[in-house]
DNA sequence: CTCCAGGCGCCTT
DNA sequence: AAGGCGCATGGA
């Protein structure tokens, strides 16, 4: 006889009330690497917590493996709490920007934990989005710590330690498919565990400074610097300048012309606005959207 | 097969 | 300062 009532006891759950949420289009947009989907649902792991995240219409049902009392950490993970309104109405009012919020409507910005987001944006270098998931997968499998998911699930873990990932050897990175990149991450993961960059300290300081001290890590440019300021501590004047970013700003902005990378920057700088992050969250998903749907059609 | 992917470091001019 | 190139690996 089947007994509900004890999965519902032994999970925790709640509805977070939301507006112009794109929960989809958030947790496919290149931001984190790890999300799931199974049954319509969303499945992941937060820090040391397994969650499933169901999108309604005007609410998330979440739902843990393991009871919860305090939910501070999704409400800040999803950024339940942002009204979009007024960030959407800050955009410049071309074509261009305007298609992209058409096509991405509820798109928002994810806070992650900031090592997380570091070390797996070093491995993204010259990788596609879905070479990344199996990297970042692999590498959660062999060196995270297990975490309680539902019972019929396969087992979760959560991201590894830079203490566990600087313990590796190159050869144990490699083997996760993460070729050149190995040592990049493994003196990263040095640096963070003994301290010689503090990631929560970076919170503090002003968006230049931060970045620079991002940048002196190993295999961090300035793609990947404002990868992690903006997908993990909310700066949100950061502007990732990739190759589909690079695409957009030429064919919408340039009029594909050669555009040097510092003039992207600087043009980025001013043009987007104060929430210039979002802008670029909206540009690149459209994109990447509009590429696939080309391709399938 | 070739081309390219949410780049970076290093070596030439 | 600015441009070119190699780097592992696998998808398209």
């Amino acid at each position: 006889m089947p007994q509900p009532s004890l999965i519902a006891d032994a999970s925790g759950q709640k509805r977070f009330p939301v507006q112009d949420y794109n929960l989809t289009a958030t947790l496919t947009s290149g931001q984190a690497f790890r999300w799931q989907c199974r049954d319509g649902a969303w499945e992941g792991v937060i820090g040391t917590r397994w969650v499933r995240l169901d999108s309604g219409l005007d609410s998330i049902l979440a739902a843990t493996a393991e009871p919860v009392e305090n939910w501070d950490w999704l409400s800040d993970y999803l950024q339940i709490d942002v009204d979009l309104a007024p960030i959407l109405a800050a955009f410049p009012r071309d074509d261009a920007m305007r298609s992209a919020v058409d096509k991405c409507r509820g798109l928002r910005l994810l806070r992650q934990d900031p090592w997380e987001c570091l070390a797996s944006f070093i491995l993204s270098s010259t990788k596609q989005i879905v070479q990344i998931r199996q990297i970042v997968e692999l590498l959660c499998e062999r060196f995270g710590e297990r975490v309680i998911s539902l019972p019929d699930r396969a087992h979760a873990y959560a991201f590894p330690t830079a203490e566990r990932l600087a313990q590796c050897d190159e050869a144990e990175l490699r083997a996760c498919k993460m070729g050149f990149r190995a040592p990049y991450l493994k003196a990263a993961a040095n640096m963070i565990a003994c301290q010689e960059v503090a990631l929560e300290k970076l919170r503090e300081l002003p968006a230049g400074q931060a970045r620079d001290a991002l940048i002196s890590i190993p295999g961090v440019g300035r793609k990947i610097a404002d990868c992690v300021l903006l997908f993990a501590y909310g700066f949100q004047s950061a502007f990732p300048v990739d190759v589909w970013v690079t695409k957009a700003l030429r064919e919408l902005y340039f009029r594909r012309r050669r555009i040097k990378l510092k003039r992207l920057q600087q043009f980025s700088a001013t043009y987007f606005g104060p929430f210039s992050g979002y802008a670029q969250q909206y540009l690149f998903h459209y994109m990447r959207l509009h590429q696939r749907s080309a391709h399938n059609s």
